[in-house]
DNA sequence: TTGACATGTAGGAAATCTCCTACGTATTGT
DNA sequence: ACAATACGTAGGAGATTTCCTACATGTCAA
């Protein structure tokens, strides 16, 4: 399973996280969405269309409004990428691992 | 609690996630983990860097080798980012979503 | 001490990112 | 039909990323 790197190049951005925030409380116009930043609509624009290629959000016309929604799908791979790593921070394996490399060293 | 936006960049880098599985496997020198990149050494080095001031590696010197090894901590950070956004993907509720998504198209 | 080794730093080229100001294209209301 | 509205696209400036080729620095071995 490959991991798909345009999800994490989406969430590299501190603004497109953001709009994933905002859509997790329900579908938005994009209007609505850039209301919320202090930036250009055009430039939101832009990261609405690298969430789309991400397949974070999906977009619906409706008459003159394109309404997005979250879809959250793709951060599963994230999710996946990550739970290795969980036990390096998690219960007692974590602990115990802390241990034996300070000994070691 | 803010996100670090450090750790979100490092990782938006393929060649940085893989640095960090490889560190999984335990502590490597940075002349062993470059060897497994196609990549010339001063480049690895500048993702180490990158990995270092996310907090993501440690660097230890050991005579002449310079032994880097994985800093998981602030991945919980990302971790935490992600939970909200689990229950869209995770039980019935995305059973249920799933399944309304598939009729609609 | 001298040479080989391990690795970071300097500086730069090319690509990409992130923002901007116009401008184009539908859709809606009058 | 016409103006206003909502939003994307074009094109470009400036910053940043990602790679490179030298080169500097510190360590080890003879």
């Amino acid at each position: 399973m490959p991991v798909n790197d345009d999800v994490f190049a989406a969430l590299a951005n501190p603004s497109r996280r953001e709009v994933l925030g905002i859509l997790r409380d329900g579908p938005r116009a994009a209007g609505e969405i850039a209301d919320r930043f202090d930036m250009r609509r055009p430039s939101l624009s832009e990261h609405l269309r690298v969430l789309r290629e991400a397949g974070l959000v999906r977009e619906e016309r409706q008459g003159r409004n394109r309404v997005y929604s979250l879809e959250a799908g793709p951060l599963r791979e994230v999710s996946d990428w990550l739970s290795p790593y969980e036990q390096y921070w998690r219960g007692k394996l974590a602990d115990l691992r802390d241990l034996l490399d300070e000994e070691e060293f």
